[in-house]
This record gives structure tokens, sequence and C-alpha cells, in this order.
DNA sequence: GTTCCTGCAAAAGCTTTGCAGAAGA
DNA sequence: TCTTCTGCAAAGCTTTTGCAGGAAC
């Protein structure tokens, strides 16, 4: 997962986004975090080593990423985006405990479903909520 | 749908939540909309016939009625909380073009899952998005 | 040289909170 | 009567936008 920055250069002009020291280092994060962080965890975390970088540069560099298919959103709470860059689908899962979310397999595509002729589909998501087992062991 | 104020009372009195005109008026709203409508389309509604009406007391209700477990969050965008109040499992389309959300069927508690032995889950929620048909036919 | 991006500041939008008066049990 | 709710205003947060200087192509 260290990708260097030519090759992760070259991934978004396989994508039609310019590069930018910004932009790679934003893309580097997320590779290396697949925890989906939010635009802040991000912001925090690259600013130790940025100090001039600014939020709505990690806004803005999240939000091309997302129009070009890069990045998904995980939407699984209305006051926080948090921000996916794998690609398989699988679903979410949110601790009400810790807040922290987990990946899990699921086959979203082949769930099946009624009442959905002549809908175009582009975007599939599967989130559920509870306590994790740690949080179980703790509480 | 057209329940009286006596039974929507007795309805809120079971889920342990005062009686009060403002939430008689947003209970009866949701049950008469079932289009997942937006804290601020409630409060529009509402506030034809009360003008007194303030958008906190709408939204103090909602949470009320969410703690409850009478209404749940829909929350497929990040900027805009949607209110449902109906109970059984289905899944939710957003058309990307024109805004709107459909219910769908959808089997969500058998959907099958690996990776969470040992998770407690309380909610599931399945959010798809795409173009409606009739944005397909006016595009 | 042109186009697009960055960073700053300010603004926008949704939701929550504090408090005094009012209504429910 | 006592508790809880309402409405107003203000604040809190996340995200977006406008603009001038700067970087990418």
């Amino acid at each position: 997962m260290k990708e260097s920055y030519k090759e992760l250069s070259a991934l978004l002009a396989n994508t039609g986004i310019r590069t930018s020291y910004q932009r790679i280092r934003v893309l580097e994060y997320l590779m290396s975090h697949l925890c989906h962080p939010t635009a802040d965890q991000i912001y925090c975390s690259l600013h130790d080593r940025m100090p001039a970088l600014s939020k709505s540069t990690v806004y803005n560099t999240l939000n091309s990423f997302i129009e070009a298919g890069l990045v998904k959103v995980v939407a699984i709470e209305n006051n926080e985006s948090r921000y996916d860059i794998r690609v398989k689908a699988h679903g979410h899962f949110k601790c009400e405990a810790c807040g922290a979310i987990y990946d899990f397999g699921a086959d979203i595509d082949n769930i099946e479903v009624k009442d959905l002729d002549g809908f175009q589909i582009s975007d599939k998501h599967l989130y559920f909520k509870g306590i994790c087992p740690r949080c179980l062991d703790n509480g």
C-alpha cells in the first residue's frame, strides 16, 4: 500500500484529475486509511506535515475524487460525511457506542428487490447499526 | 389514514410521549406524507395553519419520535435528514435528477452477510441511487 | 500563456441549545 | 403543583463559495 508519487499521479491522470501535491497526499491518506475518515480527520492528519493546507482544499479534493468515481461517500449518519476509497461493494456497520465504522461482506449487487422496474440504479449502499463486539465486552 | 386526535394521542401515550398539539400535528403529517419529508418541509407545511410553530419544536418533536422508535431517519444524503414513519423494512431509492425518494421492496432482514459474528445489529438501511423512470423519460 | 487549483475568509445550511413563559399530567 | 414542552434567538458544525495569487499543463 506504499504507492509512489508517480504511481498515484498516474492514477489521478487516468481519471482525468490534474496532479497536485495536495491531491496526492489526500489520495495517499485514503489508500492507507481504509477506516472511512471524515474530512476533518484527513485535514488534521495532513495538516501536521502541511501547515499551509486548508480545509476547503480537502473538501474540494474529495469532491473531485467523488465526481471521478475514485471515492464513495459513506452517509451512514447525517451530520458527518465519511470517505471510502475501496471499490468492491461491501456493507458498513456503525457502532453506536464507540462510533467506529466496520466493513462487512455482503453481496449488495444481488439483493432481490421489487418495485424498481424502469429505474436506472447507479449506486447501492447497505448500512447497519448496532453495537460492536468490543463495546459489548466492555459494556 | 385520517386518525382522530384521540387515536394519535393514544399512540403517543403508548410510547411514553406526552401529548401536545404540535406533536399530534407532526405525527399526523408523517402518517399522511409517507414521502420522507425533511424537517423543513414538515415545518413549512404545518406553519401555514400554525403560524406560531417554531422549527426547533419540529426538530425536538422528531427527535423524541426517533428516540421512542416511532420514526426512522433516512440518511441517504449527508446534508438533509428525512423522516419516515413506516415500520416495515424497505429500501430507499433517491433519484439524483429530481431528488425524489422512492420506497422499494427488499428483504433487508435476510441479506446474507459475512464478518459480523458477535455484532449486535439494531438497525438496517438499504439505499440506492440513480435516475427514476420519470426523469429518464423527460431526459 | 491558459487553465485550473489553492488558501483564506466569509457565507450558507441544517441542527442543537439556553432560557423564560406556557401547557400538560 | 410539578414537570415537561414551546418558541425565540443565538450558537455550533459541516460544507460550500468568491476571489486573488500560484501552480500545472
